[in-house]
DNA sequence: AATCATAACAACCGCAAAGAT
DNA sequence: TATCTTTGCGGTTGTTATGAT
């Protein structure tokens, strides 16, 4: 017999939630900040198990969440960061404001896992049912394999690939559905929250621990990896040429990896510890992964609007 | 108009790590 | 140190909306 679910007792509410059960929800915690979860249904009278007022509120009530219509550079960031760190959402999510790790697991499951896998096949037919390729990785053996396309996801028309184009791009641009009504009633909920956050030295510190960093005006390339010069003109690149010295593992595997190089004053001290740590284990086995990496702690503050602009891959 | 298929996403489940006692 | 509790995480499922036939 295995272990009982959490939520297996008798009156215990499961499925959506009701906007009254988020108000509840919200009220409470308002009133006692979040945490000691256990409490929560008894104290609130709320007919769900501990786990799923945490969930709620991490995910939805949350102050700060934005929901639906992830922007190009979100896109960028979801698929460099999967690449890198594989399916560790909280990490991921770390770095995307506002983004909870489950919209970001649902929409690389829906969205982005889709366009990678239509990209692989339009690219190379063997390559797509490899499994066990990172988008990393095929992106990587794409560029350095000279091959290019052109793909077009708004229109669903994937140009495969004519070996002697010149210029790469994929255009992925989101068509992400409208959020439900209801999103904007937790909104709503939301902003009720708005002024206790402010106020409360408990909420302060609780946003500060759960609230990512604005990173996207402080990270960039870092002073070593000199952006392409196309990136000043226009933010594109001039040459295939130019886009695969960004992208292949050779030129990659000329960058040393020094944990100095994450010593940006503006990344979140644990950010940088997960970094470090994943490239500690992935050292071994792996090419390195600095261009990315130096992308992500890089010092070049402002650009990376730009620089998740530039792959166009993406 | 009805039915079926697919997409999107909210929520649940179980495991593991961290923290408390 | 050992045990128990709480929390966080990732995989998966269930429900609803939308589109196609």
């Amino acid at each position: 017999m295995g272990r009982p679910p959490c939520c297996d007792k008798v009156g215990i509410k499961k499925g959506p939630w009701t906007p009254e059960e988020d108000i509840v929800l919200v009220s409470y915690i308002q009133e006692h900040g979040p945490g000691n979860w256990r409490s929560v249904p008894t104290n609130t009278g709320l007919l769900r198990c501990s786990k799923s007022c945490r969930l709620r509120w991490t995910n939805y009530l949350r102050p700060g969440i934005k929901r639906g219509n992830f922007t190009p550079h979100e896109e960028g960031m979801i698929i460099h960061l999967q690449a890198l760190l594989g399916n560790k959402w909280a990490a991921i999510a770390s770095y995307l404001p506002q983004r909870t790790d489950n919209d970001i697991k649902n929409y690389w499951n829906t969205h982005l896992k889709k366009k990678i896998k239509k990209f692989q096949s339009a690219l190379d037919p063997k390559m797509a049912t490899s499994s066990d390729s990172s988008a990393y990785q095929f992106v990587s053996k794409s560029f350095s394999d000279r091959k290019t396309a052109s793909f077009d996801i708004n229109t669903s028309s994937t140009t495969a690939t004519d070996h002697h184009a010149s210029n790469a791009s994929l255009n992925l641009n989101h068509s992400c559905s409208t959020s439900a009504s209801y999103a904007s009633s937790t909104e709503n909920i939301s902003r009720l929250l708005e002024g206790w956050m402010r106020s409360s030295p408990k909420a302060e510190k609780f946003h500060q621990s759960n609230n990512t960093l604005e990173i996207f005006g402080t990270v960039g390339m870092s002073k070593g990896n000199t952006a392409p010069k196309s990136e000043q003109e226009g933010g594109q690149f001039g040459s295939n040429e130019e886009f695969e010295s960004i992208l292949s593992f050779d030129n990659m595997s000329n960058i040393a990896w020094d944990k100095s190089s994450c010593d940006s004053d503006h990344l979140h001290h644990r950010q940088k510890e997960n970094l470090v740590h994943e490239r500690k284990e992935r050292s071994e086995n792996e090419p390195p992964l600095s261009f990315i990496e130096n992308w992500l702690l890089g010092e070049n503050g402002g650009q990376v609007e730009e620089m998740m602009e530039l792959p166009q891959i993406f």
